[in-house]
DNA sequence: CTAAAACCTCACGTTGACGTCAAGGTCAAG
DNA sequence: CTTGACCTTGACGTCAACGTGAGGTTTTAG
């Protein structure tokens, strides 16, 4: 298959994927006139890719776990690495909790307005906003 | 209070309470010679700020949502707001999952060297990954 | 055989939340 | 009254994962 069909398949751009292949994430072999040429594997190895992508993985470190999936062995470092990545992702839901459930708040008492929340937040003189508001 | 004690106080840079400033999204008075002074609520103020920063809320959706924090009020136009980045949140969490079930999945199988998980990942040609690991 | 679609390699542009100098004013201590 | 910690504005630098042409070659459809 071509970049073009892995591409679609996958769901990204045939940019990110020269980009991937720039960074060593994902091989190709090429055509005699020089084109890229994939398996079908590939739209797979791409989705996993993007996987860690979406998790905040930086491309560097998907180098160093994709041996990894291959070869189902790591060493110390990469073991490390793996499970630092795991905690990193388990602190980031917990901070994305947090938040949600903030907002949540706000939604809560944007829709009852009842005058008893959270007094300690509109008491100081948090003055700039109505300007800001107003040049809009 | 001032900008360095602030910045301790909240964990942030000083640069951080500045661009805050920039944005819209911090306060602050002035001494007559042009130091910024900050009531002590702004420690609070500044981690909530962060709090929604770490979210993944860009600093215009922040200064949309922080008068609906003082004010306990949101426009319809806010309120869709608040709810799509509620369930933007929550879909970033599920794909965080997804991926953290990956890691643990790999740090399982690199803890015991059976051969037989995930046979599937390990036919195709994934050549150059030898290469990439010889240059380092 | 031709035209469109798809591919190639540079290589610069984008975005956001700051970092990092530069070149100075300000303020409490001794 | 000077030192040193702290503050000011301004403006350029950073980093990552691509986007976006430019200018040219290859493949495919009719």
């Amino acid at each position: 298959m071509r970049i073009g069909e892995i591409a679609r398949r996958a769901g990204v751009s045939t940019r990110a994927l020269r980009y991937y292949e720039e960074q060593g994430l994902l091989a190709s072999e090429r055509t005699p006139s020089g084109q890229r040429s994939y398996p079908a594997s590939a739209v797979e190895r791409v989705r996993l890719i993007q996987q860690f992508f979406t998790a905040g993985l930086p491309s560097r470190t998907i180098l160093q776990v994709l041996p990894c999936v291959d070869s189902g062995q790591a060493s110390p470092e990469v073991f490390e690495l793996l499970a630092a990545e795991r905690d990193r992702i388990t602190a980031t839901m917990s901070d994305l909790a947090a938040a949600r459930d903030a907002l949540d708040h706000l939604i809560a008492i944007a829709n009852d307005p009842t005058p008893e929340h959270c007094p300690a937040l509109r008491e100081p003189p948090w003055a700039p906003y109505d300007a800001v508001l107003d040049s809009r």
